[in-house]
Parts: structure tokens; C-alpha cells; sequence
DNA sequence: TATTATTGCTTAATCGTTTAAGCTTATATT
DNA sequence: AATATAAGCTTAAACGATTAAGCAATAATA
């Protein structure tokens, strides 16, 4: 049983396959169809249930009305709240998405572009991993049209809407202070992404706008590939040095995640031995017997602004690049309650 | 810059597009063509950075080589790790997925086969939803090859590949007993779901198998739509009956995340006051103070499995309905360690 | 009444591929 | 030398839609 085509339904109403289209379209209109006529293929259409062939339809136009969107990370359920947000956004707007991941590594990533090329999609939203900046410079070099989402490259001239990454350290390093902490240190990847170095430089500045210097045992950077293992190295070190920290800020949610089961093990106490303040969110902050301080970026408004941004720029409403940086807002709660002092 | 077609590389190398066609699709050998001919093509082609309109294959040929997966939704982890997998699997069968949740809402699922369908995805996989057993028995009587993961209707008969849900819940019932807790209620879904029917008899079974008397105050049903209230509601009712449970069992990953933040606000002892075992699996499980004794489903397996049976359908390998339950593992930890007799 | 407009439809090209069938030459076979 | 085979290419139709252009028949206008 093939699928219903316009020739079929043109074959049962004896007409040209180009009345019906014309109809089924809503140019009827314009293209002085008969009433009857007109009613005549619609119940037809309906009868058959006919579902026109996008490829076609695409093809023909040159528009696939398909958005790619690039994930660094599905399993994250920041971003998997992305991919949640971009969908209804982008159907909102008649689109489809099809989403990838490239799990942080820029070869899968260049991969999953050059198969949603092949594939026409019609733009691209992308939450860039490590060493990726070549792929998306080639983009703009083609005038393929994207948008960079979370994550963007200082030296390249595209749009992006991105948190606000050095403003949420920065926050969350002061809130911290302010709250009584002193020796804050913090666990970061060990990453060239810009978005790291702006967490990273957010800190170092709460500190120091404090007057409280910075001590570069202080910073651990762990490998993506070996988190678990560092996380828990990282640890060790920050608690036992000679000068230990009493805060600590975690820069993604799943160093958080490593670290605050490692912390579970240790048996400290969170935020009597140990505050905690954390990028990213979930449900896991919740669950844990003292609920994370943490750094909610504003999922909800990055999605819906990286569609109409694209969406605009498909329809070159817009030129000149757009590039927006949001605020991210701390959410505290008991793991970084005001210091009790001993 | 128009995108760079057969037709210009057929004009750079002045000839025909067929030829072309012939070379870059690895044909030259059957369709005779010359070897300094292919060699220039082949060049001309890697110039130009020819990338196929796979729209125009796609049309010719009546395969997109394109998977749709239908999730119930994407914001569950298990979920989200199910398209992970799928994806990857896909991948490795030269397929590429594209992702929609239905929010465990049948229209909005309903909408999703449409929008799929018009883009000619060869098949699906299908995570289903309440009241979506027409739309599945559409399916099949349409012919269009699709498989159901972890979710199917004894009714319909179709392929499937699934969790065994009875016996999983059997286990976590068995298991609860066995570690001494004796009034062991369940919070579930109030869902026409065969699944979780199915996770409810399980649960059931356990207790009239071990010689303990079901009490239908035990077995709590809340809506997906409520859940929050309804869910502390549950509880309340639960711990504070004239027989308090004992022990909890959460029959999905939802449900346990509520419960549980709902537990912490009561500084319920786990498993002290409460012994709890949950179906799902998460990274908030290892959050929690006490790690939770969870029924892990096979992720893995039930994803790669369905990609199989879906790429053997589509490859017309295989015929009758291929059904396969597979066991989920309890994985014990110390929310249900064995009581401590007062 | 002759001319112009309007109505209601069809024709055919097009999007980028694939592929069966055909057409020249050159080479092999008798 | 006459014929068959093979090599190397081209032609053209097809996939399913869209849409500019064109053609008759009817209605409106002068």
C-alpha cells in the first residue's frame, strides 16, 4: 500500500495534480479554484488521508522548516532541559528539531554538522564543546546560519545568547564571602572553553574585590574523561592542605554531582565542615539531605531566545550578529548558609 | 552561494550527471566508467566540497534513512539516557534519530507520528503514552514499521522490547521482605497503563507470595498531572494510617524524586522510619544521605535492542512480531538494608 | 457587436538525485 | 572482413511537490 500522493488524489477528482495543491495549500484563493471543485478535493484529500510528502516539499523550496540542534552534553539535564525548551520553541515556530550530542568531543560534533548538512537542515543552534572554534568558523565562512547557545568563542564574530558565566562566579563567590566563607576553592574542568575561564576569572575577582588573595592550591581543573577520579583527588587536596577551604564551588553540575557523592562518603558536613555552592540544576540538589546552593541559568529564556534568534536570521530579518548575555541567578539555600562562628 | 549540486560538478568535468553520480556512489565499477574520469570527478567533487542532498536521495530512493523516537519524556533520565543510546545505535546502523517527547500526552504523541510521518521517517520507536493505543493500532494498519520500547499493549499485537515490570516489582517487594519489612506500601501512577498495572501486580504478588495480606490503603494512585500534592498527600496518608508502612515503594523515577523531597521536609529517617525502593535509576539516587535501593532497567540493552529489531523490520528480515521482556536488577543499597527489629 | 476581463482549469519546468536503456566507438572473435 | 562484445559515455524518466505561464470558455464593458 503506497503512500497517497497529489497524483492520486488528482487521478480521483480528474484534475491536474497542480488544482489540488493549489487547494490543499489555501491558494485557492489566488488561483481562481471553483468552489466545488475546491470542496470536491478537500474531501478527498481527507477521504485518503493524504499527508504530503515534506522531502518533496522541501525540495521544491529549498527550506526544510528542520533547526540543528547540537548538544555538547544530552545526558546533562541542563541541557537535556535545553533540548526540551528549543523542541516546543521551534515547533511554536513550525520548525522540527533534530537534536545530537557530541558528548564534549569536537569530532563528533563536526560529524553530526556534516550529517544535518547533508540532511538540509536550515539552521543550526549549537552548545559548542572544546576545540570545535575551527567548525564554526567554516560555518560562518559558508553562511550556514546558527547560533551559538551557552557557549561562544570571544575571538569569532557570531550570534550567541550565553549566560553570563563570569557575573554567576562572580555571584556566587560573593554570596559566599558575604555569608562568613573565607577559603572558597573551586573545582573547574580543565577546558580552552571561554565559558570555563569566565567561571574560573569570577571567582579569582569575588576574591580578590574582597580582599581576599587568592592561593592557587585553591583551583583544581580535573579532565572531562577522568572526572570521578580527579573530583575525588581534587578533593583530598583541597580539605587537607595546610590552609583548607571551608566553601567550595563546583563549575558544572556534574563535577557537583562527583563531588557531593564523594563528600557523602568523606561524611562531612555540608555546610558545617563544607559549603557548597554549584553551577547548573537539577533535581539531584534537591534530594540532597542539605539542599545545593546553586546557579540557576535562565534555561527557559536561552532556548526561546537561540530560536527566535535563528528563526529571524532565516528569515534575515536580522543581520548584523546578535550576541546577548544573561544573567544567571542564585538560587541559596542551606549549603551556603551564614557561617557559624567557631 | 548556492550549495554545490551534481550538476556543477558534472559541468566542471563536462559530462553528464549520471556519471557523476555513478562515481561518487562507488558504482563505476558496474556502470563502466573510465578511470582518469572517476579520478577527476572524484577530484572535482573533493574541490567543490560536494555534500549529497540527501532530500533528493531520500525522494528517489523512498528510505531517509531516519528513525523517529517517540518518548514519553525527555526531562526522565532513564528517558533521556534511552535516546542516548538510540541515537548512538542508530548511528552505527547509518540511521539518524529525531527525538520527541509527548509528555505522556496522547495528543501531543499523536502530533509527533503526523510531523514524522510527513517527513517520511522509515520507522519509529515508541515510548507510549495513556490512551495512545489507537494511534499504535494506526500504525499497524498503515503498515508503517515501528517498534515499542519499555511500554507496550497486550492487546495490540505488535513488536516490542520491553522491561519485565511484574517481575521487577516482585523482586523489589521479595526484597523488602526479605530484609524484614512487613507493611510496605507503593505510590504509583493512576494510569490505564499496562505497565503499571503490571509494576502494581508485581508489588502485589510479593506481599500475598510472602503470606502477608494486601491492604488497599497500601496502594496509593496519583495523577502525573498533580503530582507534587498528590504525592505528600500519599505520604501523609501512608505513614500516619492506624498501620503505618514500613517500607515504600516508588514505582517511577517521578514519583520517587517527590517522595522523597517530601521525606526530607518531614526528616523522615531512611530507612529507619521508612525503608524505600524505587523503579528508575538516576544520579540523584546517589545524592540522597542514604543511597537508594533502586530496580535498574537495562538501558542498554532495551535501546540497542529496539534499534535492531527496527533496522530488521525495515530490512524486511524478520516478519512476525518479535516480543521480548527483559529482566530489570535490583540494585540494593542501604534505603532498604535489613531492619533493625525494635 | 467587438473587445477586454475574469474564471477555471492545464501544461510543463523545476528542485537534486538515481538508474534503466540507448548510443557510439573501439576491441575481440570468428 | 564481417560480426559480436565491451568500454565509456549520454539521455531521459522518475521520486512528489510547487508555481509561472498559457489556454478556453464565459462574463463584463464599451
Amino acid at each position: 500500500m503506497r503512500k497517497v500522493s497529489l497524483k492520486d488524489i488528482a487521478q480521483k477528482a480528474q484534475v491536474s495534480t497542480a488544482l489540488v495543491s493549489y487547494v490543499l495549500n489555501g491558494k485557492e484563493k489566488e488561483s481562481r479554484v471553483g468552489e466545488e471543485m475546491a470542496a470536491k478535493i478537500r474531501q478527498i484529500a481527507e477521504e485518503l488521508n493524504y499527508q504530503p510528502n515534506y522531502l518533496a516539499k522541501s525540495l521544491r523550496s529549498g527550506k526544510t522548516q528542520t533547526i540543528g540542534l547540537i548538544l555538547a552534553d544530552i545526558s546533562n539535564p541542563f541541557f537535556a532541559n535545553v533540548a526540551r525548551i528549543v523542541e516546543d520553541e521551534a515547533k511554536r515556530n513550525g520548525y522540527t528539531v533534530i537534536i545530537g550530542s557530541s558528548d564534549e568531543n569536537a569530532d563528533k560534533s563536526k560529524d553530526l554538522l556534516d550529517v544535518l548538512i547533508k540532511r538540509q537542515v536550515d539552521g543550526f543552534i549549537i552548545v559548542s564543546c572544546e576545540d570545535s572554534d575551527e567548525q564554526v568558523q567554516e560555518l560562518v565562512d559558508k553562511h550556514i546560519p546558527f547560533v551559538l547557545l551557552d557557549r561562544y568563542f570571544p575571538a569569532i564574530a557570531t550570534d550567541f545568547i550565553s549566560t553570563d558565566h563570569y557575573a554567576a562566579a562572580l555571584d556566587g563567590g560573593n554570596h559566599l564571602i558575604a555569608n562568613g566563607y573565607q577559603r572558597i576553592g573551586m573545582i573547574a574542568y580543565e577546558s580552552a572553553m571561554f565559558h570555563m575561564d569566565e567561571r574560573i576569572r569570577g571567582y579569582r575577582d569575588a576574591l580578590t574585590g574582597n580582599h581576599i588573595s587568592f592561593q592557587t592550591e585553591w583551583l583544581k581543573r580535573v579532565q572531562f574523561t577522568n572526572i570521578e577520579l580527579e573530583v575525588k583527588a581534587a578533593i583530598d587536596e583541597l580539605i587537607s592542605a595546610k590552609e583548607p577551604v571551608d566553601a567550595l564551588i563546583f563549575a558544572t553540575y556534574g563535577l557537583a554531582i562527583n563531588g557531593l557523592k564523594y563528600i557523602n562518603e568523606l561524611r562531612l558536613n555540608v555546610p558545617g565542615d563544607l559549603a557548597i555552592v554549584s553551577f547548573g540544576q537539577a533535581e539531584a540538589f534537591d534530594l540532597y539531605y542539605c539542599p545545593i546552593t546553586y546557579l540557576r541559568q535562565p534555561i527557559g529564556l536561552l532556548g526561546q531566545t537561540a530560536v527566535r534568534l535563528l528563526v529571524e536570521k532565516l528569515n534575515e530579518i536580522q543581520k548584523e550578529p546578535t550576541q546577548i548575555l544573561m544573567k544567571a541567578e542564585l538560587v541559596a539555600r542551606e549549603s551556603s548558609k551564614p557561617k557559624i562562628s567557631v
